[in-house]
DNA sequence: CCAAAAGTGTTCAGGCTACACCCATGT
DNA sequence: ACATGGGTGTAGCCTGAACACTTTTGG
């Protein structure tokens, strides 16, 4: 027992809300414990944060470690310190959200190391510790970010279409957006690069096939312009 | 040294970024250090978290213990986690935002028990630690916070007039706004009640006090309202 | 030829911006 | 009477919402 202190210090985690698009449907990464407390519980992944890893590595490595997950979109969400949130001891949670491309391709990845499965919000276990609300706070978030940042892009693969697009702000939003409208309105930023290929699948006309233009938004951010939807 | 844990454990501290308007200026509460590091320097309020009081107590507490203030507006703004932020050991701070009414009111309160001062945003002297990083993100916070809620009402006393509000915002937001615009929208949302009392000062016409009307604001919220200015 | 998704314009109403003068008061 | 800030209305423009049919493909 190596490490003593003048005062009791709490313990400090990180945990991240790993959100992905499956089809028509928004989706979030969850992990079996396998130990004590909430054994056999699916909880968000996270862990521990080590002395000499700043928060966000931390989260990073608990995404690749638990989930098999890198180089992902990920941002700070809150800080968790309720006094019970660990039956334990005290622990303070720094929570994170992260945005998957492809889901799919994750999801078998993660399933090999752990015990890591993709949940639809209409069907949620139950979840370890306060997660739910941590979820809950995330998905807040992520409904209010979506709407002036661009920030959808990170949950599609890099060629999409307007369809997709507008399929997952649908899945986000949780109600329809009409179709011309919603066209209009992201063509009309101009970040969005029409690439030469079509997407061609089922028995329809293909679809023009997109890719988001991160430089120039980046250019534009600096003006003081706003991505709204 | 009674405290032992298995593994080395960061030091988790508290930080607040506390605004308040004066007249016609945005101002920033600051704390002079008496001990090292950075002793004589200029901080932030705040300290460590003990373990058996949650976030926003600790910070509840450190704005009363070392500026004397109580019953303010505070909200979680960001957790700093670099590894090299505090020179002696791993420190881990949560750093809060605060809103106070009547500046000059506490200027006093708080200067009798340590030694604290109102800065204005122009005028800061070095900040001790990445404590200017930490208040430039949490200017940028309450200059997007204030756009879509309700929160400039924090920084004024109770009953105010519609060119304190006016001003209060353009202090904040950095740039004008038209009178009659601003009048508009803001009596359009019906959430300030006009009182019986007017404000007369100086050799003008004096002026209609309002209050702001928090419990019709949270009756309009839950119905998807937004507050936009 | 049929089913299925892609793609495309116009109209209308409401909100935002820009803008200049009279009012009530204290000195 | 004058200086000082308080208070008010309108017109043009732009943006957002509503809405339906044609096109291209695979089977």
């Amino acid at each position: 027992m190596p490490f003593q202190y003048e005062y009791p210090r709490a313990a400090l985690t990180v945990d991240c809300v790993v959100f992905g698009v499956d089809e028509h449907e928004l989706k979030i990464l969850l992990i079996k414990r396998g130990i004590e407390p909430f054994a056999g519980c699916w909880a968000l992944p996270g862990g521990f944060v080590r002395v000499d890893e700043t928060l966000d590595e931390a989260a990073r490595r608990e995404l690749e470690e638990e989930a098999g997950l890198k180089d992902v979109f990920l941002e700070q969400l809150y800080t968790f310190g309720s006094l019970k949130r660990d039956p334990r001891e005290r622990v303070v949670s720094v929570a994170y959200y992260a945005l998957v491309k492809r889901v799919e391709h994750h999801t078998t990845a993660a399933t090999d190391a752990t015990d890591a499965r993709w949940f639809a919000l209409s069907d949620l276990p139950r979840l370890a510790f306060d997660h739910t609300y941590i979820l809950a706070t995330a998905l807040e978030r992520l409904r209010g970010k979506i709407t002036y940042q661009p920030i959808g892009f990170e949950l599609l693969p890099p060629k999409f279409t307007l369809t997709q697009l507008q399929t997952l702000y649908e899945a986000v939003l949780g109600h329809e957006i009409d179709k011309r409208n919603f066209r209009k309105k992201v063509l009309g930023y101009d970040l969005l690069i029409p690439l030469k290929e079509k997407r061609r699948e089922g028995a329809h006309r293909p679809a023009q096939l997109f890719r988001f233009d991160p430089v120039k938004y980046e250019r534009l951010k600096k003006k003081g312009f706003l991505f709204e939807i």
